[in-house]
DNA sequence: TAGGCCATCTGGTCCT
DNA sequence: AGGACCAGATGGCCTA
């Protein structure tokens, strides 16, 4: 392994290595995430060197004090300001020793970092325990959701599908928005820049009021493509317009698809008082039996008409949705729990 | 083979 | 002093 040297690493490396040779009682749990993640040979070797010195810790740590005095070279002048410490054998393993603790902390640190985005995972759409979304998109994609559900909730109308989805993969890379739309069972191309002229005039008005994403990724400051491939203000070439009144054409189209003819149900707010969170797009043509797709999540036990329900005219109206349509999650029901719990804590914290 | 993603180590900084 | 957090460096794995 390379390493970044310093002074004092390079001395704990000649010293280290060689002189701690003995004895040998390393945590097997760590020999075997080491191998499992492919460590290197002389990285292991590193680990048990430094594990051996933690061992034999106890019985140097009593020299400590002798050999700090042995500074004793009369032949080199004597150097002002504060003395610099000699490293001694015992200063070295105890060095050694809190670098072994810190790397230990170090490593579990950043397994909750990562169980923490493993839950995100199961929580955003396209959960899937074979394809993982990277951390990075993972990240990207929970905010978008947390962005459109918002919108949601501060609307109270159903978006529609296209928009919707094209909310969810803003910012996204070019694979993940294919996984995406794949877990929702849509077909990527037919909100992709090169196809945009294929989508439906109704469908291409709805994507388009939705470009003014506030947090776009098409800052100059990201990484080049894929990264800030599948902003929609340059997919569209529309003019963003500001965070607030931008949303609102997204959300009055999905407020007239809901009542065009492709929906039999009356005007509705994707989230009910109750929890009841429902999108409906019904496919009106062979077109749009593309991008069938549903979200329905029933949270049971929310507030009732007296919580919440200002947001929002009334329960009981609601696009329902055909069961045959449910998207395709992996672990849909997981998925359903969780938003429940979050849906119940929203409503019960606020 | 290049690039993306990841795990790990490491030193610095801040805080208790 | 020690722990938490962070960012840089590095090397392994995987895929297009």
């Amino acid at each position: 392994m390379t390493k970044s040297y310093t002074e004092e690493s390079m001395v704990l490396e000649s010293q280290s290595t060689a002189n701690w040779t003995d004895e040998c009682h390393s945590s097997q749990d760590e020999h075997d995430m080491d191998k499992k993640n492919g460590m290197h040979d002389d990285m292991q070797k590193e680990m048990e060197d430094d594990e051996e010195g933690m061992n034999r810790l106890d019985e140097d740590d009593d020299d400590e004090d002798d050999e700090e005095e042995e500074d004793g070279d009369d032949t080199k002048p004597k150097r002002r300001g504060p003395k610099k410490k000699k490293m001694t054998k015992a200063r070295l393993q105890r060095f050694k020793m809190r670098r072994i603790k810190a790397n230990a902390r170090e490593r579990n640190r950043m397994h909750g970092l990562n169980d923490a985005l493993e839950s995100l995972r199961k929580v955003v759409p396209c959960y899937s325990k074979t394809q993982k979304l990277s951390k990075i998109e993972t990240l990207r994609l929970a905010k978008n959701y947390i962005w459109a559900l918002s919108e949601i909730l501060r609307s109270g109308k159903s978006p529609d599908l296209m928009s919707f989805v094209q909310a969810l993969c803003k910012g996204l890379s070019q694979p993940t928005t294919n996984l995406v739309a794949g877990c929702l069972q849509l077909n990527p191309r037919t909100f992709l820049p090169e196809q945009s002229q294929e989508i439906p005039p109704h469908m291409q008005t709805a994507s388009a009021s939705f470009t003014a994403h506030p947090y776009s990724y098409q800052t100059p400051g990201l990484p080049s493509p894929p990264y800030g491939t599948m902003d929609s203000s340059h997919i569209f070439h529309v003019k963003p317009h500001a965070y607030g009144s931008a949303l609102e054409p997204f959300f009055e189209t999905a407020l007239t698809d809901c009542t065009s003819p492709s929906f039999d149900g009356p005007l509705s707010p994707p989230l009910s008082v109750n929890g009841n969170f429902s999108f409906k797009h019904e496919p009106s043509s062979e077109f749009e039996k593309n991008y069938a797709f549903t979200m329905h999540y029933q949270a049971a036990g929310l507030a009732g008409p007296q919580g919440h329900a200002s947001l929002y005219a009334s329960s009981s109206q609601r696009c329902d949705i055909p069961m045959e349509n449910i998207m395709s999650y992996e672990g849909h029901s997981h998925h359903e729990r969780v938003m429940n719990a979050q849906l119940n804590a929203i409503f019960h914290e606020s």
